[in-house]
DNA sequence: GCCTGAATTTCGACT
DNA sequence: AGTCGAAGTTCAGGC
């Protein structure tokens, strides 16, 4: 990984056109040749970058612009063409461009990090979807799980459940829940109702918060909506695995 | 910004819970309290991070445990646990918490860079939408537009028309066409059909690039597809712009 | 301010 | 390898 803090202007050039003005921000090469522009602010996006597979040009401008010219000749060169050295990079695949003019080099390190053991995660929608399954209970007395991921000709529904009554209920699971996740459901059902061993299913959405468009839709559509709370799921759950 | 090159180990808790592994990495803190996690691969994505706006808290070992026990006494740490210095990181808002373990410091440089002047971008879907919007004949012969963001109770449609039979034709407008795409402009549709002095509304989805499941739902539903050629509308709009 | 939809999305799972 | 859905999404625009 090398490290470079300069002064620099950015162009790219692939899925859309973008320029960065000349300012000073941080430069960084990865092992793979990946480049990323960062500012002192935002968020964890660069304001530019290359993604791998990917190739780093480096020109000098000394070695371009080498010419017998008597320098007393040249004009002063505008700020934004006073650059020193020009990183190219293009994407292996799509060909996209990014150009790194340097101006003013003020830090360069090169340090070997090695390969990464990488993130272990916990606690997203599949587990919202695991604890819901083993807790359904939650949404109503004597209701029953049939099964998760229970398999459609358009996909899996999160979970097939029978209610007290022993009517049948596809289960929509979100972290959050938007209009999308209603159209979704929406699909689950025209197909499920299709099929008469099941029909009349009728739909949940759940989800640990759902916006008010997505409920109006949901409601509008007879679906109803129930907010999960994935911290009183887990203690249920882990109250229950506490009995054995 | 400071930038630091260290072996560490990372422990995130907020929406999710999340581990890395004791290993070297570069963790750069920026202006506003904000920190990234990076290895040398990946992509533009750190490994972890804390988004502003945060606290970052520094905690020496030496000071947490300069107790007055002799050295022999101690059992030899597990490398896990042999930390010289933690950082604690919590979001001002939301209460998320990173915290970082260094355990050997291999850089350590701080950088002033000053405000961004930012991104300057071209060529995205408002973009798209603008040129057919100006070259709406490349549609078809004698198409005409009614107008763009055209209001309705659920949104704006991207482009109302009419064909060379004076029949209305809403057009959605995307980069990449996906079935969300096609669900949102059979939603407007459906709408737009109720007005008496609309109806019948045609369908029609545009983009750069449509998959084969938006084609077959969007072709089930009634609605015509068109690919979207960028270079060749700005082309056309270049040509045409330099006739005056 | 919240809410909505796009993104040079990236990432992971599954077919 | 392509496709599809989720993301601690982030980001920009509208109300």
């Amino acid at each position: 990984m090398r490290l470079v803090v300069a002064q620099c202007s950015v162009d790219y050039t692939g899925r859309l056109t973008a320029h960065l003005p000349l300012a000073t921000r941080l430069l960084i090469v990865k092992a793979d040749g990946s480049v990323l522009v960062h500012s002192d602010g935002g968020s964890y996006k660069p304001l530019n970058w290359m993604s791998p597979p990917c190739q780093l040009k480096v020109v000098d401008r000394a070695d371009v612009e080498d010419t017998a010219d008597d320098p007393t000749d040249d004009p002063a060169p505008l700020p934004e063409e006073d650059w020193v050295q020009q990183w190219d990079v293009v994407h292996a695949k799509t060909g996209d461009r990014l150009r790194v003019r340097l101006h003013e080099i003020l830090e360069d390190t090169s340090v070997e990090l090695g390969i990464d053991p990488g993130l272990q995660k916990d606690g997203v929608e599949a587990h919202l979807q695991a604890l819901l399954a083993q807790n359904i209970e939650t949404l109503g007395t004597d209701w029953s799980l049939v099964r998760r991921e229970y398999p459609t000709a358009i996909g899996p529904v999160d979970i097939l459940a029978r209610d007290a009554d022993g009517a049948t209920v596809a289960i929509e699971i979100k972290r959050r829940g938007e209009i999308d996740g209603v159209e979704q459901l929406t699909r689950y059902l025209d197909l499920l109702n299709r099929d008469p061993l099941l029909a009349p299913v009728r739909g949940m959405f759940a989800a640990q918060a759902i916006k008010p468009q997505a409920k109006v839709l949901a409601h509008d559509r007879g679906i109803d909506c129930v907010t999960l709370d994935y911290d009183a799921l887990r203690g249920i759950d882990d109250a229950e695995s506490r009995l054995f």
